[in-house]
DNA sequence: GAAGATAATTGGAACGTTCCAATTATGTCA
DNA sequence: TGACATAATTGGAACGTTCCAATTATCTTC
């Protein structure tokens, strides 16, 4: 049953009009009339018609596919997961569906999965680069006029809009917290090191040491994968060093609770023998024991902020491209244990 | 520039052959010659063609659109992450490109993205049903002959296949192991109570202490959201009881790490002070302090079977609906602190 | 070297929609 | 009522592909 679609052609002739008539309807053009636009919509819902997009979009221009891409480097992680959540939110109620890929870091899997995405004619692409993405990877899709949005890592040289948030100032932000509760040995921990974002993360530990009047201890350093079993094995061996850091800054909040997790495995208890920031501030932060003091990016925001700005790009056919730096707050909560932290923790018992 | 698209007709002119040979070509049909092939596959490269699957799609059936839907009620839980994971994985390799779409527990919304996704012509459809989803929001889905199969959840009288966890047995098994470790009062935390996954649960819970001679009160069943947040306040409430569970199995990882958050806000050391037994065997599981004995159910695993199932019968053409459940198995770890937990835990300080 | 088989190629119709130009129906005004 | 404007509708071409039936080129075999 149920096997040769109904098309347009059918629902004009049950409706006693032409096919054209059925288009005009279907797009909701104010050319028709209203008796007959009611007449026709009961016959659709009354057939059980479904659009063809496919067909549609064969006549119509790509931009009008309704089909945006979205390529992320780690789903598993949830920063990722937010962040596609945020997109499909605003994709979702402009009409649109998201082609969602993970390319786990593989730059082979990432130019086959947009070249599949091509195929299909998306109206333009969402994309956090995998390690070692060049320009030269995104030249032909951006040629052929599809609207790019890189968002978290930026490609060197590539002609497309980016979305990154303010990884020197977030950084700044919490060695400078740390040092202002008397730290003097902070760690920079987790992180790819041959990854802009690291440089850049890298950059504002050192700048805010150096503000600080603090030394800066190569040692301290020890970069990892940027995951919670990438953090455990981070804090094991910045535990190693003659002389122990006393609080670190993660590279971001996966980071930052394998750190905890790795510390309660030497009794270290995190938040008071220890402090921690994490960078991201995922949902968990908040509620996890001790929460994650952390560098707030709101990663659901930055996926609707990147789907408004494709979006605007798709709408507005040809648009340059722009770099936007998304500001960044540090929220402090218990486990860089504050002394403010402290007095609300003791109320709490 | 870049901006009229290269055809099949480009590239047959170009080649100096017709556009039914490109055709051939790029279907891989061993009926063109050697030379030819090499030549027009030349052509294609050099011009820069990308196949329209719009187009290709229309004069094909459905079932060729070579994309996938995938519907999940919560990204944000990172057991439907690592289950999107496993999907990409199977369905990426078999040269399908997944849609994703969440929907936030809203079948109002689900109805929606399952329309957008007919609408571009999904070849197969897996769901993971938002609460309240009845076999009547999928029936005319069935009868224009995609294949569904729903994952997690069933839809009771929905002709769908479905492949989820086994619930009974696995809370069973978790039930079983506490009561042999000597706890009597055992909870059962978190979960919405008017899912079929809660039933499920609940009875395998109701079942294993009866079979070990332990009474079931109902107080000790505490329902919550799934949530982190959620099993935070399932343990608050069973810990207000006036005589206190020691022990618990939780609705999913998620509520355990909830109840061992709620159970450090009380200076009680999970593992220690009280066992706590997960669901799902998410990633952190294994690298959570202390890491979570839980029912193993390998998410991204379940993703690539449900995607391999999927894949089954959309080339089977019409195939009969088959429920899959699939089994599970309790990973012990340091959560529950079993007595060679313990010895364990103490060889590593 | 004629006949038949086989290999390779090809033009044209079809898929379901949109868009344009053309047509018909309806209303307004002097 | 005729002339004109406006509102509503319509047939046909086009989009880029696949598939069928038909054609042409190349081999075999006697």
């Amino acid at each position: 049953m149920g096997k040769e679609r109904v098309t347009v052609i059918d629902i004009a002739h049950a409706a006693g009009v032409s096919k054209s008539t059925v288009s005009l309807v279907l797009q909701a053009s104010p050319l028709v009339n209203e008796v007959t636009r009611a007449k026709v919509n009961a016959v659709i819902r009354e057939l059980g018609y479904v659009y063809n997009r496919g067909a549609a979009n064969l006549r119509q221009s790509n931009s009008k596919s309704k089909i945006i891409g979205i390529v992320v480097n780690d789903l598993t992680n949830s920063f990722f997961a937010e962040l596609a959540v945020g997109v499909d939110m605003v994709v979702q109620s402009a009409g649109y569906v998201q082609f969602l890929a993970n390319t786990a870091e593989s730059v082979d899997r990432q130019r086959e999965v947009i070249a599949s995405m091509r195929e299909h004619g998306i109206s333009g692409l969402i994309l956090s680069p995998a390690r070692g993405t060049e320009a030269a990877d995104l030249k032909s899709l951006v040629a052929s006029g599809i609207p790019v949005v890189n968002v978290v890592r930026q490609v060197a040289g590539a002609k497309v809009s980016s979305l990154v948030s303010d990884n020197h100032a977030g950084v700044s932000a919490a060695v400078r917290h740390l040092a202002g509760l008397g730290h003097h040995r902070i760690a920079f921990l987790g992180g790819f090191p041959d990854t802009a974002v690291f440089s850049e993360r890298l950059q504002g530990y050192r700048d805010a040491l150096s503000d600080m009047d603090l030394a800066v201890h190569d040692e301290l350093v020890v970069s990892s994968a940027p995951s919670r079993a990438g953090g455990v094995a981070a804090i094991e061996r910045a535990l190693l060093l003659r002389e122990r850091p006393t609080a670190a800054v993660c590279f971001n909040d996966a980071v930052a609770f394998g750190v905890c997790d790795g510390l309660r495995a030497h009794r270290l208890d995190p938040g008071e023998d220890f402090a921690v920031i994490g960078f991201d501030d995922v949902i968990e932060a908040q509620t996890a024991v001790p929460a994650l003091t952390t560098v707030s990016v709101d990663p659901q925001g930055m996926g609707r902020r990147a789907a408004q700005l494709l979006l605007k790009q798709i709408n507005a056919g040809r648009a340059e491209a722009e770099a936007i730096v998304s500001s960044v707050r540090l929220v402090v909560r218990q486990s860089c244990g504050s002394a403010s932290d402290k007095r609300e923790r003791l109320s709490l018992l």
